[in-house]
DNA sequence: GGTCGTATATTTTTT
DNA sequence: ATATACGACC
């Protein structure tokens, strides 16, 4: 067991903790995913056999790690764990056990696209106006009931929702989400909330299968506990509820997904749950310098909802958290990028891979990506548009999916009439009625053309048919693998031909793009982890890919990496970045309704702070662009909040950004202007006044000094109108300003050094 | 049915 | 800036 000897106190009582329900309150650093792994191989080694073990986690990617690492102690038992993220665990679970509930083991994945075109099409089908109905809140109200457990059923039923749906002015809310469940269920499909939804249900309902996995998993741990939700959390209490073995993992402090339903009462009250809970709080930092372990404490106390912990560090002292000014976001990007290079240059050990730019929200990424590569650096974006989302690909997947699922609604919209073949919206529509007249499916309809409809026009759906049906027949009688008939499905559907023939720069990329997914699924069907290498085996693993698991060229990952800070939870970095620290942008705008997304923001702001190992800058901007217009900005309320004994503000560098209000640049012409992309006559067009976001010449207002300030002066603030000094803080470097506002902000609290103030005389 | 031009809305994080 | 929706026209 020598493996415990690196452990301190807590770690080691983690570790060997055997029976019964265990917490594990890990602070960030504090070395969680080493218990987690020391613990799973002493389990092991301890008699407990691997096929008995489920570890839950967030990412896939973090699966693989810990898999890999619990190898290169217990060696090749490590394989047999059953491990990954809830989706994915489940998704097989149910892919075994559908059956029961209705679904064949075929069954598709509906991404969040595929969700929201159905809810479109329900929108529509049923004479919503689309303007009341959003999209993004019908989805948002469906998920939330499903995470809560809530089916249509008991939505329909309830006077609370039904209130909630009229005061917000869409009383056919549960019709709608009633509706969607319909369909979900006619595609033979489950959306992303359904995988964890249904398993509650399978369970419910079908105790023989409950009994079985209970009995089957001897040990159930779950990985960033903090980041469950009610439905996740539910399953697994069951699954542990006969031996009791439950472990959990998590830290109050870094729950940061709650408006995807996570639940921070989850672990807070988790010791309700179960009297014999034995808690370990590990609370040593190995992570971080004092400094950054100091200002991470001073946020995070401000929040009142959490566990009690004190975070300490035995490292040394190192340096000040740096803040930046810059003039906008461009300006923001080129001094990071600029410091990255001197960082990279003057001091010793550093590589491009100990750089991390962290953002609040993806479109932050652009000015550091025009900074970095302007000075040659090499980077790497996490996030965003991943490879799976990227339409070619999905083109290829719905090809697919509708070849394994001939139910798959979207799966059809998506490829009826791609690459064109003469099938219009109005044929579709067509299909859609015959099929509901005469209770057949789509595909039913689709496949015996020829008794529904006379000679006309229906050529083109006979050949579609005849593909799909040679498609299957490689599928289904030929047993060939997913490699095998990706590749045949790629040709022949002529997808291939069609970006081949594109000889843009665009087109040319998403050919190699689709290159890359026939690679991805041969290295799918190569790899000797996957025993079952059917097509739809590979279709659930690729739905359920998030976008932290992407591979990468193990010999060129030296590059400096850019990312939301939700994407950096669990990584840790050198020198960290914290970029974008404005108000309304970190804290988002969007989130503020409650104290409790207030706090959230600042777990988040947590979060990211300790992801930094030795240095941290923290930085914003005065202007940002925003829908192609410059809009001014305020220092986020966080900095104030930062311990200013650990703080520095870093030199402007002096000249003013002057290509940020470079006036829009008139196209004189355009090669080819195509539908979708803003046409040259829209450019040419005078600009559209908009009304929110007028950039205000900062000579106006100033920083003002404060020794010009006194209590009770009315001063004007760029942004927030006239106000009155209620306070005047001065304690050395930290100058605040309580200022009550006139117009609806109320009090606000400004730091000096940020603040633009112009005195009212 | 397909293509182009124009109006309009968009404002967060992700399994 | 960019994605989407819709109407005019081929």
């Amino acid at each position: 067991m020598d493996f415990l000897e690196g452990l301190n106190e807590p770690q080691r009582k983690a570790v060997q903790h055997i029976d019964g329900p265990l917490m594990i309150i890990a602070g960030a650093g504090s070395g969680k995913t080493r218990v987690l792994t020391y613990r799973t191989a002493y389990l092991i080694q301890h008699g407990v056999d691997p096929f008995s073990i489920l570890l839950l986690t967030f990412t896939n990617k973090a699966a693989g790690e810990m898999r890999h690492r619990i190898e290169s102690v217990i060696g090749s038992q490590a394989k047999n764990i059953w491990m990954g993220t809830f989706h994915s665990i489940f998704a097989k679970i149910l892919r075994f056990e559908g059956e029961r509930l209705g679904y064949t083991s075929n069954f598709s994945i509906y991404d969040t696209d595929d969700s929201k075109s159905l809810i479109r099409a329900l929108i529509k089908e049923q004479n919503l106006d689309d303007k009341v109905y959003k999209v993004n809140l019908v989805l948002n109200r469906i998920s939330n009931a499903k995470n809560r457990l809530i089916g249509p059923e008991q939505y329909l039923g309830s006077s609370v929702l039904e209130h909630e749906d009229r005061l917000a002015k869409i009383p056919m809310m549960g019709q709608l989400y009633k509706s969607y469940c319909a369909r979900c269920f006619q595609a033979n499909a489950m959306d992303f909330d359904d995988l964890l939804f249904q398993t509650n249900i399978l369970f419910r309902d079908h105790l023989d299968v409950l009994n079985k996995y209970q009995h089957k998993f001897k040990h159930v741990m779950v990985d960033e506990f903090q980041d469950t939700n009610v439905s996740q959390y539910l399953i697994t209490k069951k699954l542990a509820a006969v031996n009791q073995n439950i472990c959990v993992v998590g830290d109050d402090a870094q729950s940061i997904y709650a408006f995807r339903g996570a639940d921070i009462q989850n672990i807070l009250n988790f010791e309700r749950d179960y009297a014999d809970l034995t808690t370990i709080k590990l609370e040593e930092n190995y992570r971080s310098t004092k400094a950054i372990v100091a200002v991470a404490n001073s946020i995070i106390s401000r929040n009142k909802s959490q566990l009690k912990k004190d975070v300490f560090t035995s490292n040394e002292e190192g340096d000040q958290i740096e803040i930046i000014r810059a003039s906008s976001d461009n300006e923001e990007g080129r001094l990071i990028a600029s410091t990255i290079f001197e960082t990279r240059q003057k001091e010793v050990g550093f590589t491009w891979a100990d750089f991390a730019i962290l953002y609040r929200t993806n479109a932050q990424s652009r000015s550091f990506e025009e900074s970095l590569r302007r000075l040659n650096i090499k980077y790497r974006i996490v996030g965003g548009l991943s490879f799976y989302q990227r339409k070619e690909i999905k083109d290829v997947l719905a090809y697919l999916r509708f070849v394994v699922n001939q139910n798959d609604e979207e799966a059809f919209k998506r490829i009826i009439n791609l690459p064109k073949r003469g099938i219009g919206d109005t044929t579709i529509a067509k299909i859609a009625v015959t099929a509901a007249e005469n209770q057949m499916s789509i595909w039913d309809v689709v496949s015996n053309i020829n008794q529904f409809q006379g000679n006309r026009g229906s050529a083109p759906i006979e050949q579609f048919a005849d593909l799909i049906k040679s498609f299957k027949l490689m599928v289904e009688i030929e047993q060939k693998d997913a490699y095998e008939v990706a590749s045949h499905v790629a040709k022949a559907s002529g997808l291939v031909r069609e970006l081949y023939e594109d000889k843009t720069v665009e087109g040319l990329a998403r050919y190699q793009n689709m290159q890359e997914l026939l690679n991805a699924i041969k290295q799918f069907v190569d790899s000797e982890e996957n025993e079952d290498k059917s097509l739809g085996t590979f279709l659930q693993s690729v739905s359920l890919l998030t976008n932290a698991d992407t591979n990468e060229d193990p010999n060129d990952r030296d590059k400096v990496t850019l990312m939301t800070v939700h994407s950096a939870k669990g990584l840790e970095f050198k020198h960290v970045f914290l970029v974008g620290l404005e108000e309304d942008l970190f804290p988002s705008q969007m989130m503020l309704q409650s104290q409790a997304d207030l706090e959230e923001e600042r777990r988040l702001f947590y979060v990211a702070i300790t992801r930094a190992e030795k240095k941290l800058m923290i930085s914003y901007a005065e202007s940002r662009y925003q829908f192609g217009r410059l809009k001014s900005c305020e220092p986020s309320r966080f900095l104030n909040e930062l311990d200013s004994t650990y703080l520095k503000m870093a030199k402007v560098q002096g000249k003013k950004d002057t290509s940020a209000f470079r006036p829009v640049q008139k196209t004189g012409f355009v090669e080819k202007s195509t539908a979708g992309s803003a046409s040259a006559a829209q450019l040419i067009q005078k600009p559209k006044q908009n009304t929110n976001y007028q950039h205000v010449p900062s000579a106006d207002f100033k920083q003002t000094a404060p020794e010009n300030l006194q209590e009770g002066q009315r001063v004007e603030h760029q942004k927030f109108g006239f106000g009155l000094i209620k306070k005047l803080e001065i304690n050395g470097a930290e100058r605040k300003a309580h200022i009550q506002f006139e117009k609806g902000v109320g009090e606000k609290v400004l730091l000096l050094s940020f603040a633009k103030l112009m005195v009212v005389e």
